[in-house]
DNA sequence: CAATTTGTGGCTACACATTTA
DNA sequence: TTAAATGTGTAGCCACAAATT
């Protein structure tokens, strides 16, 4: 029996003590998950201590412990030693995002990449169908890419500063994939990987599918804060980190070289494997003063640098370069095997032709100039901040007051034809007091569609000034 | 201190009592991995039992439970009740097939798909470079597949037996892509999945990566025994299945009817997430009397049919189809937003125009006639026993004797520029006594070469008859 | 800065199920 | 058939680390 009564201290949670069946541990957990999916506990609720739910339910703590760890692991609470457990942000719902054009709605959430460009990919396809050797491409050889589509990839990767040979690059199907191929590869369930406070969402979901527990580290306006890193490392065992220098999703932060130094420096100290998705490199290498080489240069041997050429060159071809040191080539080529047996050759080959014939460049221009008018046409409804983040970015972060119901928030600008994502969908661990929204500029089927958009946002955001 | 001196008694692994550092299960599973992994403790080698490694260490017997248990996860051992823990047949090494050209060999290991008929595949190409919408396969739009595309491919599995709709179909990057989405999707770490005793090598490596346990069962010549299922099923908590009924790999056993019926009972009893992966499904559907339909339309609420096209119709062109009952939709598609984003328009859209214009079946008809020429070639120099396999597979399942060494067989007939699998690499579980070799008829580059292949290792397996 | 709260991780105890002899 | 051997799974105990007060 429990020695104190807890009436008087009403808990955030009371479980049936009569519902709990053995093993004590699993039933718990999921009588836990069953009351934050039906949405009696709300985000952010802090659950009763170990102990005192134990003394409660007239178990030993570790057995509660074990219930939460449960929980914590499918990432529907988080715990924090010292001030608590509370239910996590994310907790009852997937935050993939994905297209979504069954709705009649003007796109402001999903990052697509200025699809005007795809007519000059067309021309490029009736080149590649005509080759010689186009029968090659249809078979199950070079796997990890034809010796000189990786030629092509090392090429184009050379001007974002990446110097590899044939053997440490590979083609798979997409950043997304490559980053599902990295995780796979190189960690195992349990592992602990640093991110930065806000990041991109379909990794946090990546990281769910694979039970990898993210660690949210603070950051500034330039980036994830390096002795912030090294404290949580020096607490915890945490054995990889994932980082998009050139322009952070969702936040557009970018890493200056002297922070890049630092972290590497961190990182270098504790081991970690860093995972850099530098899907933003044609938008910053060569643009941005402050540019001066990816991470992966600083660190080859700890380091899995992604290409994607989704958002730079063509988004329905599913084509992304991976480079890695020599020490985790063979787990990763295995891991690809495994999840993709290759990527195809023709979509390779495709994406060769661009770079080579130059029409790649003539293409990233082109998604430059539009983001560049994107960006001027927010400004507009939206004064950029001019020291924090990237000028030429696909998405803005924009920070916002008052509205603090996540769900409600997309919902409402749902029913006016807006589809934008609250900065709650992007949060690594625990939630924050400051609140944004995410605003994709690569998706309208014009530069119109946005800015009728981006009015709409703006008068449902700040309805006094507009009426004014 | 350990009450018991061991000194008389060898153990089969006696770890150095000061190596352990704490924590001591992690340490202890770490010394067990190196010594593995070194080939200080072969394949099959017994392990001292939990208690008395304990009583030897002078630790509690579930520290040692513990140590086992990483092993056992990873893949390094495997322990049965009652009889102890043995090291795992492929404990230290890989067994991912992959294609390997940089060797000039004779490739009767990967199979492939009789690359010959790609050449029907490239006519297609311009008829869909040339389609008018063909910049709206070049976006992020439909990433399960565009409509159409769906149809064609709803239309291709009905002559399989398969009948769904739209919502639940989605177009994957070929088959073990798909496998990989299902795990990711369906099963989370220490779940178990039932297999034949012998299965696709690629799954268990996937297995591996997710950290889910392969049960082996039993089976006889038409598949998996229900009974041994069922048994297994009673005693410990199973997660799904994998089957493919149409022509395991790599044991060519066709499931008949009866069976799918009675398997589908227990599998149904006991709430399993049946895989079915139905590859060779173009190869068994309306031409081996028996099949009558895939096992999905017996469990379509808890089975995943998978569809691939490499086999079928075009390997380079990484597509497969999924279909899945309503409960498993939205895990499914979450898995796939998160692994993949989508699968090429492109891709999918000249595997439809394949489909839609009956080239498909062109092809399909040609490899049929190609795998039974090949098959011919291999009954004379390996006779078939009629009773059992598929007549037509792309592989062929050869009991050999006296070649336990797998290494050194694989090793010794690459000497002799042939690339051969030996059955260890098969194994979900624990050892047998029989031994195979899974021939590949479908890789080599004419039907010439594979009598060249199949000559020398006949020579090569049974060398006195030769010489008579 | 010390005491307290709270979570983490490792080792032990033990009941139980299956297999083998 | 029973006893012994052997692995499995759950719960409890405790030292400790971090954060709060």
């Amino acid at each position: 029996m429990p020695v104190n009564s807890f009436e008087h201290y009403p808990m955030s949670w009371k479980p049936d003590k009569k519902a709990l069946k053995r093993p004590f541990y699993k039933s718990l957990a999921s009588l836990l998950e069953q009351d934050i999916l039906n949405g009696f506990l709300a985000s952010g609720t802090k659950l009763p201590p170990q102990r005192e739910l134990a003394d409660f339910l007239d178990l030993n703590f570790t057995t509660i412990t074990r219930a939460y760890k449960i929980c914590e692991v499918k990432g529907l609470i988080y715990a924090v030693t010292g001030s608590g457990t509370f239910v996590a942000p994310n907790a009852s719902r997937s935050i993939t995002i994905s297209i979504d054009k069954t709705a009649n709605l003007i796109d402001l959430g999903f990052v697509a990449s200025f699809e005007q460009t795809n007519a000059i990919v067309k021309d490029v396809f009736h080149k590649v169908v005509d080759k010689s050797y186009l029968e090659q491409l249809l078979n199950y050889n070079d796997p990890t890419g034809i010796p000189h589509q990786k030629t092509a990839a090392l090429n184009w990767m050379e001007s974002f500063g990446i110097h590899a040979d044939q053997e440490h690059v590979a083609i798979v199907s997409g950043a997304q994939n490559a980053l599902a191929i990295a995780l796979a590869a190189l960690f195992e369930p349990g592992n602990r990987i640093a991110t930065d406070l806000y990041t991109y969402s379909n990794f946090i979901e990546l990281a769910k599918i694979f039970h990898i527990q993210l660690v949210p580290i603070l950051g500034d306006q330039f980036g994830m804060l390096p002795e912030e890193l090294e404290k949580q490392c020096s607490q915890i065992n945490i054995h990889g980190i994932f980082l998009m220098p050139s322009c952070s999703n969702p936040t557009t932060v970018m890493i200056p070289e002297f922070r890049k130094q630092e972290l590497a420096s961190v990182i270098r100290k504790h081991r970690l494997i860093l995972i850099e998705d530098d899907i933003h490199a044609f938008l910053t290498a060569g643009i941005i003063s402050d540019y001066e080489q990816p991470m992966f240069n600083l660190l080859p041997e700890q380091c899995v640098y992604i290409c994607g050429t989704s958002k730079s060159i063509c988004s329905g071809l599913r084509v992304a370069f991976m480079v890695f040191g020599d020490a985790l080539r063979e787990k990763i080529l295995q891991a690809i095997f495994n999840i993709n047996v290759k990527t195809s050759s023709f979509d390779a080959e495709v994406i060769t032709e661009l770079i080579l014939s130059g029409k790649a460049h003539e293409i990233v221009s082109q998604k430059k100039q539009l983001a560049k008018s994107a960006n001027d046409i927010y400004s507009e409804y939206f004064p950029l901040n001019e020291t924090v983040g990237h000028p030429l970015s696909f998405y803005r972060w924009l920070p916002i007051q008052g509205h603090n119901d996540v769900l409600q928030l997309e919902t409402d600008l749902k029913r006016h034809s807006i589809r934008v994502f609250h900065s709650d969908r992007f949060l690594s661990g625990q939630t924050t007091p400051d609140k944004y929204l995410r605003i994709a500029l690569a998706s309208t089927n014009s530069l119109d569609e946005l800015k009728t958009g981006l009015k709409i946002l703006k008068q449902y955001l700040n309805p006094k000034k507009q009426k004014a």
